[in-house]
DNA sequence: GATGAATGAGCATTCATTCAT
DNA sequence: AATGAATGAATGCTCATTCAT
């Protein structure tokens, strides 16, 4: 029994694992349940019986990188005492998680995006749950008074969205570079964004 | 024959603005040829006399969009002796043109990204036309002295994957707000977080 | 499973069949893979699970046609020690495959040349088979001393060449006599053609 | 007037000539009504007025195929007295006519049966006529004593059809050889066949 | 659990033909 | 005579999904 879910389980992320790299390199219009099945090792019907349907994999493969991306973020944000450094290792745990999962990351930002309305709704409020979650800091950060006031949706948006593009441009080239060496530059332009101009050199990178 | 040049020109506007309906609508991969055609008032035949391929529309589509910005965007700066005006006067003339254009903005920041591998090098390019208008200007304003020196490539990106993040989710919600209510959010994130900390109440918004 | 293997074989014969029975009646040109999954009484999808494309299906009945006549051909000539005995054997053999597969006939002898570019040089190749073998057998019966030296290479095409017209023309008549009528004929023909002038029965060299 | 209808003659002229450089080129089938007006530097609609149908441009090339076939045979035939010497001119001929015709050779033994089934009825005539010329040849020559009597009709076409297949595997051929090569095997294989066994040498290819 | 086979709706594209100008 | 534009039926092929075994 033990054993016979052990391997059910492991098949579904043996599907997932193939899904996604096919997604990743097709895109997710493009890939035939048939390569998933393939890349996978198994039949179509062998895919059916994990998943209902090619969107239900699109949607578990999303979910694992938000849950990926979240945990991790407020795991580095709960490490850091200092509001600022909260931020900072937010920022650095995301671009290394993305630069660590490439494919993931397409997915993430590029099909995910594209893969038609069904999706839109999902994408927001995947979007949402981030630019929330850097929304919330800020209010806090506004509060103990270490930033003035601004309009934390937007910025939580904007923070959020600068780091899309970076990530995004890095995804879609053709031949990839190093992600996180723009790592500091991103980090200075998001912290004057929301009014944190700290002395040079005060600031070191975590970890 | 004047008439019938201009004839063929029309059908040809014609037809683009009945794909831009249709795509924003259904979203690139789910709309057929057949509904272009009918929104068109014209037969699938018709389409094809005018555009060799689906994608041939959908390209001309996006180019209409970029150059509408771009050109807007770089009118609006010439218009602007002072260099942090420039900035401002950019980014309200895009916020403007997207609020004004919503199906256009949905199919460049949205339906481009999923319409398939064929399209992600197009739309890189013309991420970086953006990022690169955008980048130019800051070296320029960095050379004046205005605001300290910074890595304007990543700024540009982030400066642009700001704007976009904030378009895209307007583009998605099911209930569209006014766009340009987020401008003067953005516009200080965006003037900060290149170093331009301007007391409140200087700037206006312009027009 | 045994049975599963057996139905798949023998569905995909059903669906030969089917195709050969339409490419004759409507061309190959005419015939839609709808007609051709209709006459094998399965949808166009069973089709292409057996077949990846309208061409695999000719080129699988022009193989099964050039494999039936060569395997024919060359039995019959084993089958006979006289060397003359053995042009006779093959003929008539080809003669009467071909009166028994008239379908199958206008495939090989009307459509496959006809069916365009990608088509002509698998047929080069089958003539070039047909009028080599001929052509060996020849070589032989030149070395042999039975018939007096010539060109065996052309003489092979222009034996082909006089039974496939006699087939041809046959096949394409609106109302089919029998084909065997004329093979005495084609035999006295084929036979002097290479020298060999037998007076009742009796074989000599000429010359 | 008279300079009028030249220049219509003269158009219709070069419309058959650019469509028969297409359909060799391409394929009858795969020849586009559009390619065929290109060729001819005019337009869809101009072609439209000088044939009905891309049928009647096919069947017009065919005719003129056949007409200077027959044409040429016959005055060859007519420029010989001798029997024997007839064949062999008629022969000749075609052989020649062939060899510097390549693509309308391919039009008339290759394309003409890929064109579908309207144009087997045609075809059927246009082998048949020349089919019936050398029989009815043969029926004199048999008349005369000439050659032992034998079934003309059959020997009629095999006759063709040994040219048939000659010309045939020389026009699918990628690199064309000398088709007159083959003109002396050839001619040797059919005076055989027909019975006429000459000395050798005392046949000569004529000017 | 897994598979091979089958389904059938869907779709981009082609193209001979027509016709107003 | 000629043209550009339009038509619309036709077609090869794909693919998510189903299901008997």
């Amino acid at each position: 029994m033990r054993t016979e879910q052990a391997r059910s389980v492991s098949r579904r992320q043996k599907i997932m694992d193939s899904a996604l790299e096919v997604f990743a390199r097709r895109g997710y219009r493009d890939t035939a349940m048939d390569e998933i099945a393939a890349a996978a090792e198994t039949s179509k019907g062998g895919v059916y019986f994990h998943f209902p349907s090619k969107q239900a994999i699109f949607l578990a493969l999303l979910d694992r990188m938000a849950n990926l991306l979240q945990g991790r973020a407020e795991a580095a944000m709960a490490a850091e005492p200092d509001p600022v450094a909260k931020f900072d290792a937010a920022l650095l745990v995301m671009v290394r998680t993305f630069a660590g999962h490439r494919p993931l990351a397409r997915l993430f930002l590029v099909e995910a995006l594209g893969a038609g309305p069904d999706f839109n709704q999902r994408m927001l409020e995947i979007h949402a749950d981030f630019a929330g979650l850097i929304e919330r800091h800020l209010d806090e950060v506004v509060a103990l008074g270490v930033i003035p006031p601004l309009d934390t949706h937007v910025a939580g948006k904007a923070w959020f969205g600068a780091l899309n593009e970076v990530v995004t441009t890095w995804v879609l080239a053709e031949e990839p570079t190093d992600l996180e060496q723009h790592y500091p530059a991103l980090r200075m332009f998001l912290l004057r964004s929301v009014g944190i101009n700290e002395p040079s050199g005060l600031w070191r990178v975590p970890g």
